[in-house]
DNA sequence: TGTTCGATCCCAAGTACGCG
DNA sequence: CGCGTACTTGGGATCGAACA
């Protein structure tokens, strides 16, 4: 089992955090890239030697390049796209296209695009926002505040987002405190949030800020699907699980659970709908 | 040992639609 | 109108090969 603590990915998703994470070990735990590949591995820090190349590569780019990504970040891709295009073309040939974009309003691989002198596609260009639940809800109640919009409705069509999304980003804001605390920087996506409210609705939200309370400890070392199995209360050895053949060639799946603990049933509930969540893939 | 990039897989956002 | 869900598809991560 892979595991990833749900800082170390965000560090390793960043490559600009993680050339600083290179550097900072540098001449001291490790001389070379696959040397730090090795040792971060050590440390859940899952970085090919290629990517730390290319972390180190981007993170030396002049600010004038870099400063457009400010607000929608960096990934591996965009670092990727933008050193080949360096490359091709020469890094003050980016420099200049970078002095006359304006990156308001743009998303990360349209500001890749412009930067790189690629084709934008126009109106076909499918809004593929990463925007986190809870950024999106600061800025619709942003909005709200100042006027711009009165209802989500409104909202939706000046932000260009779907109203469904904007209300379910507003159910995952009003999650307690200490339940989104335990998922720092972006680490609170729309489907992990989701279930959270699903959990909820199914243990309360007294029981689910009891949880986070209590793993705020030891919220360092866990994985997030570990962290998800103590909301759902499932961090000890709370059922047996097993895989049977049934008749018809078809596969059974088995639970096996203390029935005079209230909490199984809750526990249940809650599989069963991560069950039917999951769908096979077409590949 | 460093660097680049094609191929592939997976995740999550967007869309459409149904239900109460 | 608000919400839930099934399905589609774009974007990102990763592996591994090739080459300098």
């Amino acid at each position: 089992m892979i595991r990833t603590t749900i800082a170390a990915k965000a560090a390793v998703d960043d490559p600009l955090r993680l050339a600083v994470i290179y550097r900072a070990g540098l001449g001291r735990h490790w001389n070379s890239l696959r040397e730090g590949s090795i040792e971060l591995a050590a440390l859940n820090l899952k970085a090919s030697a290629a990517r730390l190349q290319q972390a180190v590569k981007i993170s030396a780019f002049p600010s004038e390049i870099l400063d457009l990504f400010k607000h929608t970040g960096i990934v591996n891709r965009t670092a990727r796209e933008l050193i080949r295009a360096s490359n091709e073309q020469g890094l003050e040939q980016l420099k200049i296209r970078a002095a006359t974009i304006d990156p308001a309003g743009k998303s990360r691989t349209q500001l890749c695009a412009l930067l790189c002198g690629d084709e934008v596609a126009g109106s076909s260009y499918r809004a593929h926002s990463k925007e986190r639940p809870l950024a999106l809800d600061q800025r619709y109640r942003d909005g709200l505040r100042s006027g711009l919009w009165s209802s989500t409705r409104e909202a939706a069509q000046v932000l260009g987002v779907d109203q469904a999304r904007l209300v379910k980003a507003s159910k995952i804001a009003g999650l307690p405190e200490e339940v989104k605390l335990l998922f720092p920087g972006q680490a609170l996506t729309f489907a992990v949030g989701w279930q959270l409210i699903q959990l909820t609705k199914l243990r309360g939200s007294e029981a689910i800020r009891q949880v986070a309370i209590a793993s705020r400890s030891t919220i360092q070392t866990m994985s997030q699907q570990e962290l998800m199995n103590r909301f759902v209360g499932l961090e000890g050895n709370a059922v047996d699980v097993k895989v049977k053949r049934g008749t018809g060639g078809k596969l059974l799946l088995e639970f096996h659970c203390d029935a005079d603990d209230p909490a199984n049933e809750t526990r249940l509930s809650m599989m069963a709908m991560w069950l039917r969540d999951v769908k096979p893939s077409a590949r």
